[in-house]
DNA sequence: CTGTTAGCGCATTCAC
DNA sequence: GTGAATGCGCTAACAG
C-alpha cells in the first residue's frame, strides 16, 4: 500500500504515536524554521510524517505561533497587466523568504481599499504591501499609527517605507531619447496627479526638456488617467489637426500609449514615422504590437524584493528606495530607422 | 476618544468581560452565521465588540470550526488578462458567499501546478478552483481520489465538476459570423490541443463551415499556443504570399488575434479590409485597438458563480456546466462596413 | 535532546 | 436563553 489516499486527518499526535515519541518532539522534528535537527529520532519522525501524509494544520500552528508567514498585497486591479506582473513578482519574492502572498483588489475607491485592507488584516497577515498609494493617502498613515508592518510599491506617499522605480529618471530617459532623435515638439501625457509616479515622470520629462533648452508648451503637458481610454482622449486632443501637432509623445504608461496609438490611427498618423511614441512599464504587449512600442522598463523583481525586505525588516528611518529603469528603444520612436 | 488606534489584541474574552457576560454568550452573539439573535444582551455584546474594535481571530475560529471559508484558485498566470479577469470574478462570487479566494500561479508546468496545489492545501482551503486543466490531466483525478472539493473553470478534463463557456458554440458563432459576411476562405488558429477550449472552439468552427458546405483546407486549420507570439507565427505562415491566402481568420483567443494583427501589418495587410479577424474572450483591449477587434465574449461572472456553487455544493453526478458566449462584432471583421 | 504541562482564541457541547 | 467546561492541533516554556 503505497501513498494511496492519504488519511484525511493525520495530526501531529498520530505522527508522534507512530514514531513512539511525544508530540513536542515530533513538533520540533518537523519545525521548518530551525536548521533541521539531524538526530536519529528526528529523521525517523520526518520519515513517519511523510509516510502518513502528515500536513501541519496551519491554523493551529499560526494560532500558537502568533504569526502567519503570510502577507497581504493590495492592488487596484489584477486585470491591469502591470499590477498582475507586480503581484507575480511579489509572490515569488515572498515565497523565497518563506512567505505566502495573498492579494486583494480595491479598485480605485478609497472605501473599498479600506475594506480590502481589513479583509486582509482579518486573515492575520503579518504585513501589507500596497500598490495603491495616493499622494494624500490616509491609509499609510493609519497603518503607521496602528503599528502595522507595511511597504508601498510603485507609488509612495512620501513617508511610509516604499519600493519603486525611479520615475523621475524614467521620465528623463524617455524624453531624452526623443530629443536625441531630433524631436523638439514633444508632448507628455502623464497619469493621475494623485500618483507619485505621474508627478515624478512628468518632472523627469521636464528636466530633459529644460536641459535641451526646449520650453514645453503647457497645452502639450496633459494629465490623464492610466487607462487606454484616457490615452485615447488625450491623443485625440493632441492630434486633432486644428492646431500645431507634436512630433513626439511620451506616455507615462503603456496603456496611455495604446490609447494614443488608436487616436493616431484615427487621424491617419503613422506611429514611428509621423509620430514618435514612448511608453512606460514595458508590458509584454509592447514588444508585440504591429509597430513595437519603445518603453521604459521597470525592474519589478527588484522592487518586489526590496518591498519584502522593507516590510519584514522595517528600517528605523522610513526609506524610499528607488530602482533604476531602463529605456527599451523600438520602432514606435523611430529609433530603429535612425540607428 | 473615538476609534483611535484600536487596541492591538482585543479578544473575545475582553468583549465578554466588558459586557458582563461569559465568553460563550459573547461568541454566540457574534456568530455571523446564525440569524443574528436579537436579544438585548446580544445587542449589547455586539455594541461593546464594535466599541473595543474587536476582530475575531480567524485562526482560532477556523481551528475550532474545522473549516476556513477560504478557497484556493489556481491559474497558470495572472499576467494573462483572461486569467486575471477570471480570478477577479471568482473573488467577487466567493465574497458573495462568504468565502475568501486565494490565488496561486503555476505557469504551464504540471510539477509547479502540483506544488501550487499543495501550497494552497497547506493553507487549509475548503476547496480548489482550477483554471489549468488539461485534457489528460492527472490532477483532477487525484483531487477526486483524495476527496478534495474542487471545480474546474474555463477548461475541463471531462470528468470533474466544471464551469466553462460553451466553446463549441463560441467557435460556431465566430465562424458563422465570417461566413455571413461573405467569406469562404477562412482560417482557424486554435489553442494548444491539450485544452478542452481549443478542441471545442475548433469543433464549433468546423460545424459552421460544414453547415455552409465549405470544406476547410487543413493547412488553414492550425493549432498554436495561446500567446501573442504563437499568433504571430501562425499569422506569418498563413499570410505569406507564396500561396493562396485566407480572407478571414478566426483566432481562438484574443492574444492569438493580436499576433495575427502584427503579422498582417508586416505583410501590409489591413485588418478589417483585406483580412477579417475574429478573436475570443473579448479582453478589454479588444475594443480599444486601432481597429477594434470582433470577439466572442464569455460570461466570466456567471462561470465564477457556477464554479463556486459546484464546489460548495458538489452535485452527486459530476457536472459540466456551459455558459453561452456572445459575439461582439467590431471593425476587425469588416462587419461595420457591411451593416 | 526529550517529555510534561500549559495555553493560543474560539466554538461547542452540556447542564441549568 | 445562559455559563462552565472541554478541546480543535499545535508550539513554547520548563525541568529533567
Amino acid at each position: 500500500m503505497e501513498s494511496g489516499a492519504p488519511a484525511v486527518n493525520v495530526t501531529l499526535r498520530d505522527v508522534a504515536a507512530a514514531s513512539g515519541v511525544s508530540v513536542s518532539t515530533a513538533s520540533r522534528a518537523l519545525d521548518e524554521r530551525a536548521p533541521a535537527t539531524r538526530s536519529a529520532t528526528a529523521a525517523r519522525v520526518r520519515a513517519k510524517a511523510e509516510e502518513l501524509g502528515y500536513r501541519r494544520n496551519s491554523f493551529a500552528s499560526n494560532l500558537r505561533r502568533g504569526q502567519t508567514q503570510t502577507l497581504g498585497v493590495l492592488v487596484p486591479r489584477l486585470s491591469d497587466t502591470v499590477m498582475a506582473l507586480m503581484f507575480e513578482e511579489i509572490e515569488r519574492a515572498a515565497a523565497d523568504r518563506g512567505y505566502f502572498a495573498m492579494v486583494a483588489t480595491s479598485g480605485d475607491d478609497p472605501e473599498d481599499e479600506e475594506r480590502a485592507v481589513e479583509t486582509l488584516l482579518d486573515r492575520n497577515v503579518d504585513g501589507l504591501i500596497l500598490a495603491t498609494a495616493r499622494l494624500d493617502d490616509e491609509l499609510p498613515r493609519r497603518l503607521r499609527d496602528r503599528g502595522i508592518a507595511h511597504a508601498l510599491v510603485l507609488r509612495t506617499d512620501g513617508v511610509s517605507p516604499s519600493a519603486l522605480g525611479d520615475d523621475e529618471a524614467g521620465g528623463y530617459l524617455a524624453v531624452r531619447h526623443l530629443i536625441d532623435l531630433g524631436h523638439r515638439d514633444i508632448a507628455v501625457v502623464t497619469g493621475p496627479s494623485f500618483t507619485s509616479s505621474a508627478i515624478a515622470r512628468l518632472a523627469g520629462a521636464r528636466n530633459a526638456l529644460d536641459e535641451a533648452n526646449i520650453s514645453p508648451r503647457e497645452q502639450w503637458m496633459v494629465a490623464a488617467g492610466y487607462g487606454i481610454e484616457n490615452g485615447f482622449s488625450a491623443g485625440e486632443s493632441l492630434l486633432n489637426t486644428t492646431g500645431e501637432r507634436p512630433t513626439a509623445v511620451f506616455a507615462a504608461n503603456d496603456n496611455i500609449a495604446l490609447g494614443i496609438i488608436a487616436a493616431a490611427h484615427r487621424y491617419g498618423i503613422t506611429i514611428g514615422e509621423d509620430l514618435a511614441l514612448v511608453g512606460y512599464n514595458d508590458i509584454p504587449l509592447a514588444s508585440r504590437l504591429s509597430t513595437p512600442l519603445s518603453s521604459v522598463r521597470v525592474p519589478l523583481d527588484q522592487i518586489a524584493r526590496t518591498a519584502i525586505d522593507l516590510m519584514v525588516n522595517p528600517p528605523k528611518e522610513p526609506q524610499i528606495r528607488k530602482a533604476l529603469p531602463t529605456l527599451i528603444p523600438r520602432a514606435s520612436s523611430g529609433s530603429l530607422n535612425h540607428a
